[in-house]
DNA sequence: TGGGACCATATGGGCGTCAATGGGAAGAGG
DNA sequence: CCTCTTCCCATTGACGCCCATATGGTCCCA
């Protein structure tokens, strides 16, 4: 079924309190529950400069690439060592709220406030002008010809 | 499963006091109780210029899969050179600290700071700056094939 | 249909606990 | 006898847990 509570989906921007918290949206959070998700598992996106947040499910995923490989090659040690070495596992207080930490400010660029962006099996976390700019550019280059 | 604290995950940076101790994220300390890993073995990485940290079975790991190669090729010869004289065994003391030695700090240029990186089944000790650089480096090469 | 009670979310901040760090003193080894 | 290590205790700063407030929207009822 396609019900709406099970996949994160649309974007919200938060802010930020000056102890480096932030809410996620409602919405997210029930599709955390939904899913009987606790424990979030963030890692670097491979292409945009975003965050990907996700359940264990999603380190799992990645998981099963690299043991699909040798594990001694040096193609293996790479992927762990950004899989292993660059996830982080974070769960969120009584409020809702995720710690905006050093990790993920420096690779995404936020500042005051956080874009929340659903990707159906996970979300997303952007600065929120990068944001506007790689969707505008993602349409841009899926319709490529559009006058402003 | 993919528990929390059953396996290295993520990465923090403490600083080095003047006695050359440093203490091991908390986090990575739980894991090795977990374990039961009293004794830590410590080796140099095969690629990047990092200590490898992981209880006895880490030993035994390597030594299986020497013995999958040629006994008698140069790589054997090799791995066998960094897995048997190359590798040392430490403790931590009561404040879960451990000691900086020259030859961890001659293979990894670690200076004043250190960075501990989870890779699941054991972690690793790099300097700062070159775990920066070697996971931009590994992100850009990407992999071959991406998840779904 | 307009007003108001009610509720959920987002946000702000206090406080206790624990990890990270620093340093002193006792013990082992050369 | 001197140095290096191990054990112990003190400090501090970050984080988790808790409760308080604001803001916007919805529903009910007059």
């Amino acid at each position: 079924m396609s019900g709406v509570t099970n996949r994160f989906l649309s974007n919200a921007t938060n802010r930020i309190d000056a102890k480096s918290r932030v809410s996620v949206p409602a919405g997210f959070r029930s599709v955390l529950v939904e899913r009987g998700i606790q424990e979030l598992y963030c890692l670097q996106d491979f292409v945009y400069p975003a965050i990907s947040v996700g359940g264990p499910d999603l380190l799992d995923r990645y998981e099963r690439q690299i043991a699909s490989v040798d594990p001694f090659s040096p193609e293996a040690n790479r992927m762990s060592l950004l899989v292993h070495g660059g996830g982080v596992f974070m769960r969120l207080d009584a409020e809702g709220r995720l710690m905006v930490t050093d990790f993920i400010r420096d690779f995404t660029g936020i500042g005051t406030e956080v874009t929340f962006v659903g990707r159906s099996d996970h979300f997303q976390l952007w600065q929120p002008q990068a944001f506007q700019d790689a969707q505008a550019a993602a349409r841009e280059a899926r319709f490529s010809s559009r006058p402003a």
